[in-house]
RNA sequence: GGCGCGGUACCCAAGUGGCUAAGGGAGAGGUCUGCAAAACCUCGAUUCGUCGGUUCGAGUCCGACCCGCGCCUCCA
C-alpha cells in the first residue's frame, strides 16, 4: 500500500489511482524568466522521487509539467532587453532542460507552453463566463469567488476572513471584490496580445495551469504537486476554475513540498544567499551530491541548505560509492551452491515500504545503509560469497532506480600520463621507496586523484 | 488577525503509546596497512524545547507556555 499526505484532507491517505496501475501527475513547472534556483530544484527533485517511486512500484505514469512563458516577469524581462518574448523565454527554457538533465530528473511526458495553449485557456474562460462564474470588467475577465462556495478547501482559508493583517492588494485592475482573481488581462501597450471574443489581452497565471493540466490529463486526475507557497492562492484558484468549469473534482491528491532555506533564512538576492544550480557548479559542486542532499530530507520538512550540510551529504553518498567499489572489485569465493541473500531482500523490502509511507526517505536510506554495514561486516569476516555480493549489488542498483545518485556504470578514464604516475608509484612501493611513492601520491592528490591501496591493488578516485 | 510548519546527541535526521530512542556526518579508542585511505569492532542522547495532565506505560496523546520559521501579493 502506498500512502501520501494529501494537503486537501490534511492527512496521510492511501493512494488509490483513478485507473489501476496508472498515475496521472501534474507538476508546476518553471516560469522561464531567469535561471531557476536550488529551491526550485528541491521541488523538482521531490517530484522526481515521487515519480521514480511510482515507476518503481510498477505504475505507468503520465507526467505533465508546464512551462510558463507568458506572465508579468517574462514580459518585463523581455521588454527590458528589447527582445521578443519568445526569444527571451527560449534561453531560460533551454537552461531549465539542461539543469534537470544535470540533476538526473526524469523528463516529463509533456512540457506544454502557456503560449501554445491560449486556445484552451480562452475556451475555459469563455465557459466560466457562460456559466456565470466569471465577469468582465474594464476589459479584463475575473473569477468571482462569491460564486464558488468551496473556495478555500485546499488552503483552509476562509474567504470571508481574508482581511485584517493581510496586505490588501492594490491592483491596477478593477474588480468587484479584492479577492477575485484575474483570468484574462486586458491588452496593455508593450505586452503580447491575443484576440478573443471577450477582448484582446493575455491569460492570467492561474488559468494556464488549469487549462494545460486538464488538456493532457483530463478534468480529473490523480496527483498535483508544487511548492508549499503555491497552495494559496495558485492551487486554490486552479481548483476554483477547474471545478467550476468541469463541474467535477479536479485533483485527487495534492502533494506539496516545503521550502528550502539557506543558512536558516529564505533565499533572496539581497541577502546574498541565493544560488542557482549554475552558481554551485561554478564552485565545483558535484550536481549529484546536490541531488542527494536535496533528496535526503523528507519533502514536507523545511530543508536548510548550507555548504556544511552539503558536505555531509557528499560524505554520506561517498560511503555508498566506496562500498559498491569494494564489492565489485573484491575477489570473492563462489558459493558451493546457489544461495539467496537475506540481507539484500530485507533491505529492499524496507526501502520500498519506507517510501510507500509518504516517501519516508530517511527510513529508506537507513535501510540502504544497514545493508551496507551488514554486508561490510560479513565481508570483513570473509563470510560473503560472490553470489551473495552480486545480490547485494543488484539490490542497491535497484534502489538507485529511485534515488539516481550512483555514479554512471562506465569507468571514468584517466590520462595516460596519470596512469604512468600510478605505475611509477607501484614500482616505488615494490622497491620500498616509500618517500617517492608518497610524493607521487601527494602529487596526484593535488590533481584531484586520490589513491587507495587495497588488497586487490591500487584504487583511484576523483575528488573535488 | 487567519492558516500552517518545526524544536530528538556536536551537526543532519527517522521514530506519533510499549522490547536497550533508526540511519548518516563529524569525533574518540582499537584492528588492518610501510604510511595514508577505505573497511570492520567499540564508545557516544537514562533522554526527545519548558511546565503540567491522561495512562500500568509518552519523544509519541491532552493543555498551557517559550523559541524559530513559512504563507495570507502571479515566489518551488
Amino acid at each position: 500500500m502506498i500512502s501520501f499526505y494529501n494537503t486537501l484532507s490534511g492527512e496521510v491517505e492511501e493512494f488509490k489511482p483513478r485507473l489501476a496501475g496508472q498515475a496521472s501527475l501534474y507538476t508546476c513547472g518553471p516560469t522561464v524568466y531567469d535561471y531557476p534556483h536550488i529551491g526550485n530544484y528541491r521541488a523538482y527533485i521531490f517530484e522526481d522521487l515521487l515519480k521514480r517511486f511510482l515507476l518503481f512500484s510498477d505504475f505507468k505514469v503520465t507526467h505533465v509539467m508546464n512551462i510558463t512563458d507568458v506572465d508579468d516577469k517574462t514580459i518585463r524581462g523581455a521588454n527590458s532587453l528589447g527582445m521578443p518574448l519568445y526569444e527571451y523565454t527560449k534561453k531560460y527554457t533551454e537552461a531549465f532542460f539542461e539543469d534537470i538533465k544535470t540533476l538526473r530528473i526524469l523528463p516529463a511526458d509533456y512540457y506544454p507552453r502557456a503560449t501554445e495553449h491560449i486556445d484552451d485557456m480562452v475556451r475555459m474562460i469563455k465557459g466560466l463566463l457562460d456559466k456565470g462564474y466569471a465577469y468582465i470588467k474594464d476589459g479584463s475577465v475575473y473569477f468571482s469567488l462569491a460564486k464558488f462556495p468551496d473556495y478555500g478547501k485546499l488552503s483552509k482559508i476562509n474567504k470571508d476572513e481574508l482581511k485584517a493583517g493581510a496586505r490588501v492588494e492594490t491592483d491596477e485592475y478593477e474588480k468587484e471584490s479584492v479577492y477575485d482573481f484575474v483570468l484574462w488581462k486586458k491588452a496593455k501597450p508593450g505586452e503580447p496580445v491575443w484576440e478573443t471574443e471577450f477582448g484582446p489581452g493575455r491569460p492570467g497565471w492561474h488559468i494556464e495551469c488549469s487549462a494545460m493540466s486538464t488538456r493532457y490529463l483530463g478534468p480529473n486526475f490523480d496527483i498535483h504537486c508544487g511548492g508549499i507557497d503555491n497552495i494559496f492562492p495558485h492551487h486554490e484558484n486552479e481548483i476554483a476554475q477547474s471545478e467550476a468549469f468541469y463541474g467535477q473534482k479536479f485533483v485527487n491528491y495534492w502533494l506539496h513540498c516545503h521550502h528550502l532555506v539557506v543558512d536558516g533564512e529564505k533565499m533572496s538576492k539581497s541577502k546574498g544567499n541565493f544560488y542557482t544550480l549554475r552558481d554551485l557548479l561554478a564552485r565545483n559542486i558535484d550536481p549529484v551530491d546536490l541531488r542527494f542532499f536535496l533528496l535526503s530530507t523528507h519533502y514536507r520538512k523545511m530543508l536548510n541548505f548550507t555548504f556544511d550540510n552539503l558536505e555531509q551529504a557528499k560524505a554520506s553518498r561517498q560511503r555508498i560509492i566506496d562500498f559498491l567499489y569494494e564489492l565489485e572489485h573484491q575477489s570473492l569465493a563462489e558459493a558451493s551452491q546457489p544461495e539467496s541473500e537475506p540481507l539484500a531482500a530485507a533491505a529492499l523490502t524496507n526501502f520500498k515500504e519506507s517510501l510507500a509511507d509518504d516517501l519516508n526517505i530517511s527510513a529508506a536510506l537507513a535501510a540502504l545503509f544497514e545493508l551496507i554495514r551488514g554486508t561490510n561486516s560479513r565481508l570483513a569476516k570473509s563470510q560473503l560469497s560472490r553470489q551473495a555480493a552480486n545480490q547485494v549489488l543488484a539490490a542497491i542498483y535497484q534502489m538507485d532506480q529511485v534515488l539516481a545518485v550512483l555514479p554512471e556504470k562506465k569507468e571514468e578514464e584517466l590520462t595516460a600520463e596519470i596512469m604512468k604516475k600510478i605505475e611509477q608509484r607501484e614500482q616505488a612501493r615494490l622497491e620500498k621507496n616509500f618517500a617517492l611513492a608518497d610524493s607521487i601520491r601527494q602529487e596526484l592528490l593535488q590533481q584531484g586523484i586520490m589513491l587507495e591501496d587495497t588488497k586487490e591493488g591500487v584504487r583511484w578516485k576523483k575528488i573535488k
